[in-house]
DNA sequence: TATTGTTATACTCTATAACTATA
DNA sequence: TATAGTTATAGAGTATAACAATA
């Protein structure tokens, strides 16, 4: 929750000490989740990122590659390395988009599609500290975090 | 919370789906995380990688180069460029340890632990998921965090 | 012998800038 | 002229293997 404050003559959000506290907690989650990428890269003898670009694109579409450098948060002239490496491996094709010549569009493979699906199961598997909760009190964190989300199913 | 099931016939430990719904949603906060590192280092003329060693070595500490691999989670020969990057440019000191002449301890600058500062200033913001919440909802949320990760200040 | 830190090597990821082919 | 993708380049992080100094 934003608290308003007075500070240097003008009014200025900041978030409250509980809203701080709860942010606190939830980093230190971050840190199992952050740990688990290496380890499941070099299993799948990819790299983390090549990891990630598996999980972006979805069995069936098409993603050009500039969507793919948005994605990735990183210039479009590193996608062109990273895909060349993934596609001699036979994880994903390239190929030219139908409407405008200029865009190549990517699409995973059978074998990048294997890949994708053991990683998005190895992520999904909740960090320790999360499994060992009740059934209840997880049911409660869901509630909060849904709504934190905007996953507004009922206002409760 | 972990619920037992057959499989192979052997009984194994599986989350609930609960617990997968949970750990589904504190994943969608880490993304706000994740983006947040890279803008941070190229404010501070940093790289993520270093930005994660300044956050590793408290000041008045003096951490071994050996622990700080450990900690980064990456091979020690690693190390030794990353450090003299940021000893180059003031951010630490190296020194042969008294008990040991084998190994190096780093201690953080007054210039590192500025820029420490600042560091862990911004990644304390609370994402806006998070900050958007109710102080009763924070209140809940912190106390579930904490039972989940085992700062038990009172079962509740 | 074992350990700490270093060096050498090779690969991946990163940004910037210049290029090509399309639009 | 603007955009999509590529290439060239330089720097940072990564692992592996071999090494010197020290324990």
């Amino acid at each position: 929750m934003y608290l308003m404050v007075k500070q240097s003559s003008e009014r200025v959000t900041r978030p409250s000490s509980t809203a701080c506290e709860a942010w606190r907690l939830v980093s230190e989650l971050f840190v199992a989740l952050r740990e688990r990428i290496p380890a499941l890269a070099v299993e799948l003898d990819l790299s983390p990122q090549q990891c990630h670009v598996l999980r972006s694109i979805e069995p069936g579409s098409k993603v050009p590659m500039r969507r793919l450098a948005e994605t990735l948060g990183c210039d479009a002239s590193n996608v062109t390395g990273i895909i060349d490496r993934l596609e001699a491996r036979g994880f994903v094709a390239r190929r030219t988009a139908a409407h405008d010549r200029r865009v190549k569009v990517l699409a995973i493979t059978a074998r990048g599609a294997t890949a994708r699906a053991r990683i998005i199961a190895r992520m999904a598997i909740p960090a320790d500290a999360i499994a060992h909760l009740s059934e209840a009190d997880l049911d409660l964190l869901c509630r909060l975090l849904r709504r934190a989300l905007g996953h507004d199913a009922s206002t409760d």
